[in-house]
DNA sequence: CACAACCTTGCTATAATCCCGCAAGGTTAG
DNA sequence: CTAACCTTGCGGGATTATAGCAAGGTTGTG
């Protein structure tokens, strides 16, 4: 039986979630969600960010589902075949698409297979395919050692655009959104020794899984309050608080306040 | 430098051979083989069944180079949309689409992987993926592994129909062409103990590699020659000559005359 | 308020597909 | 005659697709 969801001001309109529309279709949850990653569908999201769907929606994934299964089309050719029959438009390419593209790329100029790079790093090789086609995303402790591996700096997958000059406004940040809710902010970049972000991290957003890499670590809370834990022991910071480690003890860290917080973070050597 | 090719009853035009195209397109001889199973070409052949490509031939495949490397859709989908765009017709499904088609309904049944059955048969996953799919075909040993491992008659890869009655006229024979220049005419079928056939041989084909399976064998040439190696001894078999040997010996067989060679063949029990 | 059943994101393991090359033997064209 | 191509049948490895899981949050019902 169907969740009966109603939206602020829309018209009362019954809404499915991702559970029910995958029954109804018959595929799981994860390939609907990938699917959307490409662009099939565009569900709405209540406040803590449940998908919404649509009558029209199931429809829309059951066709998918048939040119699929049935006529052996993978994602992509239903997404194209959908938009030419005016039924589907593509999935806005942000710094995702960049990013993903930017791997390929890298990766492409060294020769290297899927399987190398993903031992390097130790993910997977389907995640790492995943995040090259931009269809899955990955977390901050992912992209650094992926930057790591290909010696290159975190910035270069979003946007390299030469050295930044010696005064850097705030207009004139290099800024990249790293997973959800974390915002980082580049304060000086190019041939540096030191390499300084502005972290702005939403409330519960966090590094994800503990990791490890080589350098050291400098940190200060300039507003809100921030978890860090190094070797299973938990750190409480706050503003004015300061923190200084080396990268190669595992850490990972998360904002456990009720509003945003703000960290002014240097790292050597840089990531590159 | 393309060879230039005239052909009887056409204009000349230049034709160009699959290594040309293959240079111009920028994929494998491979892949141009493949796509062309999936109905994405028709080329025409020479007497030595050397593939003939046009121009046409050449800017169709490039565009499916591009909607598979940049767009990354698949060559189902290729042919799909490319058909749409009324520049191509998809292949011809004979009874190649029917083995395919049951082979995979047959391993889908008893819930088993494709790597499960690959393992059992011995041959490779992709191959068997690619033989459901029909886009490679198989030996007339592979076919047989296959029948044997789902204990089913070679026959029911082709068309089920029920027991033949007492008497079969040649009209009335089961046929099936098993690979390339074998032809296969089955003389009874259903609840048999013995499983006679008469095989029609054109010059040079054969059986493929060595194979082997529990069982009696009985042959007969009605005409033209035959040769068969058994544990790597040659046997040169000529018109009225017979034949009889136990099927786990490993062998192979092979037409080598100028004529098309006709056997009586019988083996014990079925391939059921 | 408790709790079962759902959701989220980030990621893995496994299944399936795709690509290209090779063996064996035949053909072409210089 | 021979190098370089072709054929078919098939393998090995690379890549993609699918479904599930962990950890933690949310929903809705009793």
């Amino acid at each position: 039986m169907p969740v009966r969801w109603t939206m602020k001001s829309s018209r009362a309109e019954p809404y499915l979630k991702i559970g029910d529309v995958a029954r109804r279709v018959g595929v799981s949850p994860s390939v609907i969600r990938s699917w959307e990653s490409l662009g099939l569908t565009h569900p709405r999201r209540t406040e803590s960010k449940y998908r919404l769907y649509t009558a029209d929606d199931v429809r829309l994934l059951k066709r998918a589902r048939f040119l699929r299964k049935v006529r052996g089309l993978n994602a992509a050719a239903i997404v194209e075949l959908l938009r030419r029959e005016g039924r589907a438009r593509p999935a806005a390419d942000g710094n995702a698409g960049a990013i993903g593209s930017h791997l390929r790329q890298l990766r492409a100029q060294r020769k290297l297979s899927l399987a190398r790079v993903a031992r390097a790093v130790d993910i997977s090789v389907g995640f790492l395919s995943a995040l090259e086609r931009s269809q899955m995303s990955g977390s901050v402790g992912t992209l650094r050692k992926l930057a790591r591996f290909y010696k290159t700096n975190i910035l270069d997958f979003f946007d390299a655009t030469g050295a930044s000059s010696r005064q850097v406004r705030p207009a004139q940040r290099k800024v990249l959104e790293a997973g959800p809710g974390v915002r980082m902010e580049l304060l000086a970049w190019g041939n540096t020794v030191m390499e300084p972000h502005l972290f702005r991290v939403a409330p519960l957003a966090g590094s994800g899984d503990s990791y490890t890499h080589e350098g050291e670590e400098f940190l200060y809370v300039l507003r809100g309050e921030l978890m860090i834990t190094l070797e299973k022991e938990e750190y409480r910071l706050k503003a004015g608080d300061s923190f200084y480690f080396e990268s190669a003890t595992p850490h990972q860290w998360k904002n456990t306040g009720r509003a945003e917080t703000w960290l002014l973070w240097v790292n050597t050597p840089p990531t590159f």
